[in-house]
DNA sequence: TTTAAATTATGACAAAAATCATATTTAGGA
DNA sequence: TCCTAAATATGATTTTTGTCATAATTTAAA
């Protein structure tokens, strides 16, 4: 369904929603290894994600990564389109130029529906509601 | 959500669906021409499919690829299998080692339910079931 | 039984995704 | 001001995926 790149993306922001703080800024160490990513290829993807405007970071001694709270308000698909583009979630399952009911290919009746809903639940939760589903052990960070 | 790969393979046997029987087998040009798929990449995924009783397919003059009667009772899900491999759609969405209710990553309540309904219908329709929709218009094989 | 037309098997090559390495820039603290 | 710790920029390398080419095998028909 997604890309590595872009699941070591959101469980990278999941840990930062619910360990980082303006704060308490984290290092890309002490994200890379919990959540069980390679480290030099996740710096790469935060960097993107900062260039982004999805997390923050500052340089220099003291600094890191973290999430302010206007980046709390962003949701899953945010980060997606920012990782493995717009189009991955958006295309027609096989690659009709555009997805429409109007001219339906035949995978279309067995999965848009439950695909726009999917779509619209990655919209409708914050970072910060996944975060406190997290903090309350409703959910788990996978390795 | 699926590899080209995959796309082709389901396009192509689709495609069989449609247009081929046991009468009337289909050589690997006349395939990949019309779904707009490279012809010798095309081979060997449908020799792949051969090989997995996916279609059928007979060497020589005269032979082809084509849906046996049996053939046709398949369905999109085992096509996607063999191609991409099982784990592609069952897998959890950030690559826990099973997806499971009882131990949920975070975003497992926003996709599971639907995403099984997805894979319930890849599994309950026919190739024939799709063959007919396509064939009565209700849907096209793009390009 | 020979020939032509097809799949099958094999592998070389190219492009994209993932991984690793390192030099540069920035910011805080001594 | 200078040193150190951090992100950032850049790019090299590896692995996976997709693509292309071709020789070997099989089958039907003449
Ligand atoms: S047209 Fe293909 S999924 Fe909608
Ligand atoms: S546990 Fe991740 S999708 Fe089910």
């Amino acid at each position: 369904m997604f890309s590595n790149s872009t699941k070591y993306a959101i469980k990278a922001v999941l840990y930062l929603a619910v360990h980082s703080s303006e704060q308490h800024k984290i290092v890309i160490n002490d994200i890379a290894e919990p959540i069980n990513v390679p480290k030099a290829y996740l710096a790469k993807l935060l960097q993107e994600l900062s260039r982004q405007s999805i997390i923050s970071s500052t340089k220099g001694l003291k600094g890191g990564f973290y999430l302010s709270n206007k980046d709390r308000e962003r949701n899953i698909k945010d980060i997606i389109d920012v990782i493995d583009g717009e189009d991955r979630l958006n295309s027609c399952l096989l690659s009709l130029k555009d997805c429409d009911s109007k001219n339906p290919c035949s995978l279309h009746h067995l999965a848009y529906s439950q695909k726009q809903i999917i779509l619209d639940n990655f919209k409708s939760k914050s970072l910060n509601d996944l975060a406190m589903h997290l903090k309350s052990g409703k959910s788990v960070l996978p390795l």
